[in-house]
DNA sequence: TATGAATGAGTCTTCATTCAT
DNA sequence: GATGAATGAAGACTCATTCAT
């Protein structure tokens, strides 16, 4: 009474992944080394393991599916992202913005890959936004764990009191997204010197809002 | 007998633009309203006023005359740029910068849109790149005219001699750019509370850079 | 300076029919033996000699294709038609109808083949009938000349006064129609007799309408 | 154990219409609002309530499943058609004739939207004609009852002797044709225009098989 | 050199049919 | 028998590139 499941996920068993899923899975996976123009439904069909038609029984057009990969990448980045969450009171205010700052830039390596796409492609950027709106994942739910952490700081006095968190978090995003896109753009680049040019202006951060002496 | 001039062209006699020079310049403008993905060389060729064919006498491919349309596009950008920068000891520190913050801010809004078309496009981006470097265009000439500014200031004793500018560049550079993303990638955003925002950053930017008691 | 002919059509010079001539003639014979909703472009660029892309060069679409060459076909029709078109006093009435039935039964199995391709295809139609009535080509049309000649012989005294000729007219047709139908829906049907029924009803159309005694 | 009931026809019971039925049925239904060629076997099993896969198990193909389905709508046209025979003696010639034309003609307009969809498809059309005549559907059977009508009213006198009845019947039902032609391919024709062009047909008709004075 | 029609590989999408469950 | 996902051969259409004129 079921019907027949797919060649390419039926070796896994009754309680696989969804051929909905593979296919996400793909498309997700190839769009690791494929930009998002360049990727084609035959391309994924064939990655899938799967015929070029059955896309279509299970999104309504190349763009559905496109779309919700997208939206997984970005939920993994998300997910990846509030794992490196400083904790305030572990180590020093600076180990621990310099180690959020290098994560955050591996983060927005990826992201600037994935803004690239949807940038070159109104339509899909147009949905994927709208899209990201309806569950909490806009810009804020990314900048909000800093602020927590910044906010944590200032209040047992590691940071002075007339910091606005909030445009620290705009340096450190701000930061990282420019060292990070150095390193996209230019694929050749220093890894060291970069990562040391964003220890640099991390430092440069923290000694800016370390607690000042009553004038 | 001299070859014929293409009839775009013509009417401006002998020594207007060459006809390369009329592709690039329209190819440019197009781009200014069409993704790089979205793009034909038969809209090329139509906006500007020739036969289809005429591209292949003048450049090998349309990658070709893309990418030197692209650069333009970048040079322009760049000397825009320069007109921004400030200069050390007119106005207030604070001031200075934040002008100057928004001014690369709207640069960058514009570059990320160059970006995009290059981050999705890989081989494209790699010839980019190469050409970028054989004329001193890397991002390291964007930078030096507000790494000089800011080694004035300190010399001028505005800025703490301790500050290390090229840290305090790449934190401008970051906050202007996370905000000049902020505007591309969400149509709809408040522009006067990015503004603001990038005001704050830069606020805080300065309070952390202003000279220090000795203690 | 010109750009070159193709393949298909370049060997009839430089006065031969346009290439958008050419694909027309083809789609016309193509539909001969082609029903409308089985017909290709690719089957057309085939049959035309010339690659699968040619028709986007001439045509926006399909559809435009297909409609001006049905154009056409309607438009042959009309000529044809009206080559039958009987001429008063020559011949008895009787004879000179029925030669002109024939004819239009000829006709109509043709139209309706084209007909039968447009009821088949709602978007094709209402284009069809918007254009054809751009021009004088209407039903209309097809229909003035046999009341023209009706008239005419009833001014001569050969049908009775008191006939609409009109009506007549619409008479003629029909049983044309019915018996082009008959034929074109039975492959094996036996023309001579179909030949016959033809014949029969426009024989009793005649006794119908010779000239009476006045009572 | 019986074999399982397709659910959408389950809850009727076993004595309800089997699924080949439900299916027919359905296409039948479909059929009304859905050109022949636009209509896919998707369709039919979403509106039947079933499974794609099912039409196959009662069913060869499509083609013999839409084609029992054109038979089944032939089959009500002709049984719709019988109950507007006219009978001799009731009434006047005129008036039985134009009535019966009228409901001719209704029925020629749907008849003509099913004879499209066969002209369109010339395998299908083969299909249905060998079909048509293996039960006494032929379009003998639709004339008949006419021819006998006119018979009857010859034997009562009220029709010219020497009247070829045949030939009549030709007449009326070409008439008919003709204005459910002109109907269906104009949907926006005058519907009192072509009432009136009907009725003055008949009567010319009606008029030309008058009994005649004995000369 | 300019022209612009011709080329054809490649794109997304549809749909009748199959078949494991 | 019933299910409905999988299949893959088309179909219409696009577009960078070529080339006779």
């Amino acid at each position: 009474m079921a019907p027949r499941r797919a060649a390419a996920i039926g070796h896994l068993g009754d309680h696989g992944p969804t051929l909905s899923d593979h296919l996400l899975t793909t498309t997700d996976q190839l769009l690791e080394h494929t930009s998002l123009g360049a990727l084609t439904t035959r391309q994924i069909a064939r990655a899938a393991g799967v015929s070029d038609g059955v896309i279509y029984n299970h999104f309504p057009d190349k763009q559905a599916l496109v779309l919700q990969a997208l939206l997984r990448r970005y939920a993994r980045l998300v997910d990846r992202f509030e794992l490196a969450t400083p904790v305030a009171g572990e180590e020093s205010v600076i180990s621990q913005l310099q180690t959020f700052a290098h994560a955050l830039s591996d983060l927005e390596a990826d992201a600037l890959l994935l803004g690239a796409g949807l940038l070159a492609d109104p339509a899909l950027l147009e949905a994927f936004w709208t899209e990201i709106h309806r569950v909490p994942f806009g810009i804020g739910r990314l900048r909000q764990p800093l602020i927590d952490y910044l906010g944590a700081e200032r209040d047992r006095g590691m940071v002075d009191p007339s910091i606005d968190v909030e445009a620290v978090t705009t340096l450190v995003f701000g930061a990282s997204g420019i060292v990070a896109l150095t390193r996209r753009v230019n694929p050749h680049a220093d890894r060291a010197a970069l990562d040391a040019q964003l220890d640099a202006a991390i430092g440069t951060i923290v000694v800016g809002i370390e607690p000042r002496p009553t004038r």
